[in-house]
RNA sequence: GGCCCCGUCGUCUAGCGGCCUAGGACUCUGGCUUCUCAAGCCAGCUACGAGGGUUCGAAUCCCUUCGGGGCUACCA
């Protein structure tokens, strides 16, 4: 990529028929990431040719996630630009200009077969065990056949003649790659009803956003040589060409493609259980690239200035929720603690924990550093913070057999007769006298002892420091519930 | 089937002919620390798919083979 002068103009251009997913992502991060390291232009285009399958929904969520990430893009929808509009769905009469001048010059010409006349060849060719795709038929029509198809009302797709020969291009990542144009067949450009594909839309769309740098899915590796067909017949030089860079595959748990069936793959998945943007782009950034010198957390500038198209990996790689999770716990370590209480708070609010009044907010933002080591997601503040605000507490039903014996019991009523005595409720205070009352006069190991005040006071055998938590809960609260632990 | 891409620990990767008896991270196992859980620290397990070459020397270059994946639509 190094060899190209012009000033770089990335796209991201997904077809949204559904949510954004891990690999849809992975390929908007390196984009974006490719933009920002040269000092380019990111553009964000949406691929809606296919309306059957594409819904507004589905464009929103894409312009969400993306935001929500903190990918921006310089051209695209909300923003504009000045190769726009950037919603296929709005360029349908640029494309049927570039169609019609195809058409015009030879390049491409009406085909009227059918789609079952097509499936019968098809399947013919297989029998045959020979290379699949359409025979060439329709590029001469006798004018008897012409008029027969036309008085039956067929309506013809527009489709691209391939010439003899072959195809090759340079793939930053690959190398030299060539295909044959005897693998390559004459490709639909636009539908019976008129409308464009992909072929036609994503070339003409990259020749006319002037886009020098294409780095997309490795899917579409093989759809290249029809997309430089186009450029040729729209007149484009080749060394005015984008550069064209296909990034290896992000693959499920088990083996194959990502998909619903292996793992949750949409990002909103991710956001909803308390994924923090930064650890997803992180992460995700790993997958078929590495800063090198053993580096493995960066900031989003860092990815920036770090990420290079030579650096990315060929072969695929398997998305691993356990270090996504391991990334987003060391994130989350990184945070300020108003960063971490902005963050949290809409958690705590969802599920019911907290109203969201000052003084809940003062309790979670004393409560949050003794957990902050200790949660992975932001989610789980949820269950670790919950006992504070319980209004009507209750031990959790795993943990609450575990102080029904004699001995917690014991360890119970000990605490609470020397907690009543107490007067300043401060956790320093609580761990000193404890500690004399349980371990000393009593001989009973910390873990056993403080085990069953924790599960008395918090509802569980886990959770924050305990004193520090009995400090929080405050003097009343706390000796309610270990009062009411005592059988 | 055909075409194309890919192949280092279980996973993500470093490595671009000698620094590799292959390094880091996640996971896992053991230990330390410890009021639980985490975090932290220490230790351990585990990899160049196979076979041929080229070379004084190969994980690194070439070939074959095996394996995995993608494409093969009036999807993108």
């Amino acid at each position: 990529m190094s060899t190209d002068t012009r000033p770089v103009r990335v796209r991201f251009a997904p077809s949204p028929t559904g949510d954004l997913h891990v690999g849809n992502i992975r390929t908007a991060l390196f984009d974006w990431a490719y933009a920002r390291h040269t000092g380019g232009q990111f553009i964000f285009r949406i691929e809606d040719t296919d309306r059957e399958r594409v819904t507004d929904e589905y464009i929103q969520a894409a312009i969400d996630t993306l935001k929500w990430l903190g990918l921006t893009w310089d051209e695209g929808p909300e923003v504009g630009g000045p190769y726009g509009p950037y919603l296929q769905s709005q360029r349908l009469d640029i494309y049927a200009e570039w169609a019609a001048k195809f058409l015009a010059q030879g390049d491409a010409y009406y085909c009227y077969c059918s789609s079952d006349e097509l499936e019968e060849r098809r399947e013919a060719q297989r029998k045959a065990n020979v290379a699949p795709g359409y025979d060439g038929k329709c590029r001469t029509i006798a004018p008897e056949d012409l008029a027969r198809y036309i008085a039956e009302g067929r309506k013809p797709v527009l489709r691209m003649r391939m010439p003899d020969g072959s195809t090759t291009f340079t793939d930053s990542i690959r190398g030299e790659v060539t295909f044959d144009h005897n693998f390559v067949p004459d490709f639909v450009l636009v539908r019976g009803d008129g409308s464009p594909l992909y072929t036609l839309a994503v070339a003409v769309d990259d020749v006319l956003m002037k886009v020098t740098h294409v780095l997309r899915g490795e899917d579409l590796l093989s759809s290249t040589p029809r997309q430089i067909r186009v450029y040729q017949a729209m007149g484009v030089k080749p060394e005015e060409y984008p550069t064209f860079a296909h990034l290896p595959f992000v693959m499920g748990q088990d083996n194959a493609k990502l998909s619903k069936r292996n793992g949750e793959v949409s990002i909103a998945w991710y956001r909803d259980r308390g994924f923090l943007p930064e650890a997803i782009c992180n992460y995700l950034a790993l997958l078929g690239w590495s800063p090198g010198e053993d580096r493995e957390n960066v900031t989003m500038q860092e990815l920036t200035e770090l990420f290079t198209v030579e650096r990315v990996h060929s072969s695929p790689a398997r998305f691993d929720m356990k270090k996504l999770e391991a990334i987003n716990g060391d994130k989350i370590r990184l945070l300020s603690l108003e960063d971490l209480l902005n963050r949290s708070l809409p958690f705590l609010q969802k599920a019911n924990v907290i109203d969201g009044t000052d003084a809940e907010i003062a309790v979670v933002k004393s409560a949050l550093p003794l957990i902050q080591e200790r949660i992975a997601t932001l989610a789980e503040v949820v269950p670790m913070l919950r006992f504070l605000f319980a209004t009507k507490f209750e031990v959790d039903p795993d943990s609450a057999p575990k102080i029904q014996d004699e001995q917690s019991q014991a360890v119970l009523a000990k605490t609470n007769e020397v907690l009543q005595a107490i007067v300043d409720w401060d956790h320093a205070t609580l761990e000193s006298v404890l500690r004399v009352a349980l371990i000393e006069e009593m001989g009973l190991k910390p873990r056993i002892a403080f085990g069953a005040v924790r599960i008395a006071v918090t509802g569980s055998h886990i959770s924050p420091p305990l004193f520090e938590s009995m400090e929080l809960l405050g003097r009343e609260r706390s000796l309610e519930r270990i009062n009411s632990a005592i059988k």
